[in-house]
DNA sequence: CCTACCGATCGGTAGG
DNA sequence: CCTACCGATCGGTAGG
């Protein structure tokens, strides 16, 4: 309707985001498989060749749902990593902002790791690089709170995959519009990820 | 050949047992789409109707990977919970048998998760009430731990996403004759849940 | 006569 | 950017 029409005057890049929203918006309800990409073009009121003006196929959709959010994961946690101040506060501050993308990307998140097996080969090793490294800069945050006496921990590798679960599992149950909104949410996730750490004094910043 | 062979003679509740096993494997290792009920029958050195007289159909073979699983899942966390004494010793229990369910039965965990839109609505439902009775059961006994005082937890229902979430996870990242086996792995598991419960004391059993 | 299968094929639909 | 269409494939089932 009033969307079909503005479709034809938006610049190339937002109708690309067009594409990919209600791409993003079915492989979410109905998963990848069950989607054609007729389906995508209904919904945007074209056919199924305007996606391939911006996308080589679907698999390549697929690919800029996860990548980007897979990069804003990792650029989250490393950020907060590589702040000066105690790791008890750089590692809530990575926990916050962690779960806010998987929050705010839940759709993305989870059509990743359904739909992974549907990413072509190159597309998946990129993101599994990204996901390695992921682990290891929370890794090296939870061995240097340990260092320093701020955690308890045996084993940083086996926590860091621990805390990265806990986070990204949120994408199986969280509804927005539920009974805490997204930041205290996010609060709340940092403050169990310090359990897991083992920090056991909660000093104020 | 051998295998082939042998299939004739076995009983009927063996015959589906191969069946649903070279299914596991191979929904696993390809995914469920990218899996014809051809390649099943292939790997078993049997034909497409063969599956067929133990099962409906494609997503009928999903739904009997998937079920017992989660019904297995279901059923460590709530024993450990029924039984007598402390809280901290049934949930360490509760955690130990959980993750040996996930880690031994990593593909049918692996499956679900990815596949859970191409069961059917029946099938998901089903299982999808098994899932919140886990979470309810794991929720009352971390409250039964902080009203005992041996738990810190300010809000039971999210510690139990959160301590579910972690476990699960562990169907992504773990690799059996990895550096850690099994039973350890459920130990280490155990120990991380009781920390994100909040346990001060490690006091021995 | 049945159980347990196979060879062949159909309707329907997918990506491109 | 659409209409029209193909090459290929798959789940499920009939006859024997």
């Amino acid at each position: 309707m009033s969307g079909t029409e503005r479709v034809r005057s938006e610049t190339q890049a937002a109708k690309r985001e067009r594409v990919l929203h209600a791409a993003m918006a079915l492989f979410y309800e109905r998963g990848y498989s069950a989607t054609t990409l007729d389906d995508v073009a209904a919904r945007l009121g074209v056919t199924k060749p305007f996606i391939y003006t911006y996308f080589r196929g679907k698999a390549d959709l697929l690919a800029a749902l996860c990548q980007p959010t897979i990069a804003l994961s990792l650029q989250a946690v490393a950020q907060a990593a590589a702040e000066p101040g105690p790791p008890t506060e750089r590692l809530r501050r990575a926990m916050v902002d962690f779960t806010r993308v998987v929050l705010s990307r839940q759709a993305n998140i989870a059509i990743f790791f359904r739909e992974e097996k549907h990413l072509e080969p190159a597309a998946l090793d990129e993101i599994n690089a990204l996901r390695k490294r992921f682990d290891q800069v929370l890794s090296a945050l939870l061995a240097e709170g340990v260092a320093a006496g701020a955690f308890e921990i045996a084993d940083p590798s086996l926590a860091a995959l621990a805390i990265g679960g806990m986070v990204s599992w949120a994408y199986t149950w969280y509804r927005p519009n539920g009974r805490m909104d997204l930041e205290t949410m996010c609060g709340r996730m940092a403050e169990l990820a310090l359990n897991l750490a083992g920090v056991r004094l909660r000093a104020a910043a």
